[in-house]
DNA sequence: AAGACGATCCTG
DNA sequence: AGGATCGTCTTT
């Protein structure tokens, strides 16, 4: 059914924030289970997450055990647990330093972070994994999307303005 | 050492 | 509308 896609490397993801959440649409995300199985889904809906000035972004907080990966070079793999129960997946992007990253919001036929973490059986054990190296999770190129949706971040009131304004939410129609 | 609080989801 | 559930960060 789809084609063999060429997997994304890490210079996608070491570019302008917003570009990559924007670019990540339409994408083919590749799992291998533990089990062998492999699928791929396809990603419909992205946040930006636009560095240590954005309050919205863990980075703002600062260097962290929890948010170091943040702060390297994009390309690797951030999960963090929430609400005791759902493994969220995120993609650090830019330079090292940037503390930016976008979070994978839905995936074709599992909308919802918490929903497609649970899908993809994400653990601690992902964190900070590369790739562009991974035998277990990377990306496929895919044919480019046209049309994207832009709307404010979900769940993050407590930045405060402007950034629980900025529509940095990103879906396909 | 203890408390507060989530980039969520499901049930009632 | 409210509970589940626990790692991380903040405050004693």
């Amino acid at each position: 059914m789809k084609p063999s896609g060429k997997r994304l490397s890490a210079d996608f993801f070491r570019r302008d924030t917003l570009t990559v959440a924007r670019e990540l649409l339409g994408k083919n995300l590749i799992r291998v289970f533990s089990s062998g199985e492999t699928r791929s889904y396809r990603i419909t809906e992205t946040e930006a997450y636009c560095g240590q000035d954005d309050l919205a972004c863990h980075a703002s907080k600062g260097l962290t055990k929890r948010t170091q990966v943040m702060f390297g070079p994009g390309g690797r793999i951030y999960v963090y647990l929430i609400y005791g129960q759902y493994w969220l997946l995120n993609f650090v992007t830019g330079e090292a330093g940037d503390g930016s990253a976008v979070l994978i919001r839905g995936l074709q036929g599992f909308d919802g972070p918490g929903r497609l973490g649970r899908e993809l059986q994400l653990d601690r054990s992902f964190y900070g994994e590369e790739l562009a190296l991974s035998s277990r999770l990377w990306l496929e190129d895919a044919v480019p999307v046209s049309d994207v949706k832009a709307s404010p971040r979900v769940g993050i009131h407590y930045a405060g303005e402007p950034w629980v304004s900025m529509p940095w939410r990103l879906k396909l129609p």
